[in-house]
DNA sequence: TGCTAAACCGGACTACGGTCCGCTTTCATT
DNA sequence: AATGAAAGCGGACCGTAGTCCGGTTTAGCA
């Protein structure tokens, strides 16, 4: 089961240039703010534009469209959260049995994207294909611990179907529409883990 | 093509207007044209009304927004899907057992899903409720065939375990990003019943 | 330091979804 | 038929995402 993409990229393409430097944090920073103040919604383009001193074009360039910048802000808590699956301490980390792992996995990328779910929502689409390998990594996290536990069938599928009942729209509406508790989805959560897996 | 009632409207409001009614069906009529013609993204509000010859305050009068629009031209084949489920022949309508009646389900539902997936998905967050109650009747329906196989457990969790994976995004995902066949993610699903069921 | 090519910048511009409000059509009532 | 009020209509208008391209800055190199 190969690595999946990590945060780092290795190569040493053409350094960035310093004025190029500052405007990317500027935009992050000032985005984030807006975040912060006015929630996901008020991040409009030309809003962070002005905030961060800064012509339009100029986030366009480097971020893409709307969801590359969301995707952007995304990246510090999903690379700490990769990181703490990857090597931080058990059950979430390796150390636990592969059950143990995977429930513990489970309940983290449930909380995660209630935690935040409006951002991740604004980042789909994102033209780099960033938003598209932290799914990624989490497929072939849970493929991997699907193996481990030794698992018959179609794993790949196995582990979609795991892990689509903790996709945003859905968990929105359990929580939104029906009302349901975060335990009990939790639960549920677990139940289905263990139906799969026997 | 006039607008089915999904679930029949007890009261009898006002009736609708010759005018209201001619116009709802050029609109209506204009986006199909579009669609089939040039696909779903081509359906502007600006195009559609230019098209049906109508202004174009009035389409958002009758059908609120975008979605709205979408879910208004989705409305007959889900109508007719629907029917078919309700009081089809059986596997998929009733007669047959529990089980069978819920492959058949899972099947259909999959293949609809991809064959409408880019209205599907420009339906999305239709303020008109209908749909939420689309969804709403595939849920009901799969709860009920779980509780009919006298399946223990958090029946309302399940239904939503065993409908998550045949969401749009993801069988995007999984045909087009990791090229799945149709076949294999068909027999993955009914996998996953086994699984639940068992 | 001076030069050059490439990367970068920024704001005017376009396209689209959605709103607003004065005008028109419809239809129940008389 | 006349009428009046409510439902319906439509296009000008607005905010936002995204594009484009001429001018500017940077970094490597002599």
């Amino acid at each position: 089961m190969s690595e999946p993409e990590l945060l780092p990229i290795l190569g040493q393409p053409p350094r960035e240039r310093r004025d190029a430097a500052r405007n990317r944090d500027a935009v992050m920073c000032a985005a984030q703010q807006l975040i912060d103040h006015c929630g996901v919604e008020a991040v409009t383009m030309d809003a962070v534009a002005e905030k961060a001193g800064v012509g339009k074009g100029t986030i366009f360039r480097r971020f893409g469209n709307r969801a590359g910048l969301m995707a952007g802000l995304l990246d510090e808590s999903e690379a700490a959260w990769q990181a703490s699956v990857i090597s931080g301490p058990p059950p979430l980390g390796p150390g636990a049995p592969p059950k143990e792992r995977l429930l513990a996995f489970g309940r983290s990328r449930l909380e995660a994207n209630l935690r935040h779910a409006d951002l991740l929502l604004a980042a789909v689409g994102a033209d780099t294909g960033r938003s598209y390998a932290a799914y990624s990594f989490t497929a072939t996290h849970v493929r991997y611990l699907l193996s481990e536990l030794g698992v018959h069938g179609d794993i790949a599928l196995l582990a979609t179907a795991i892990l689509a009942p903790l996709e945003v729209p859905i968990l929105r509406q359990q929580t939104g529409v029906e009302n349901m508790s975060i335990d009990r989805i939790i639960a549920g959560w677990e139940d289905l883990v263990e139906r799969v897996l026997a």
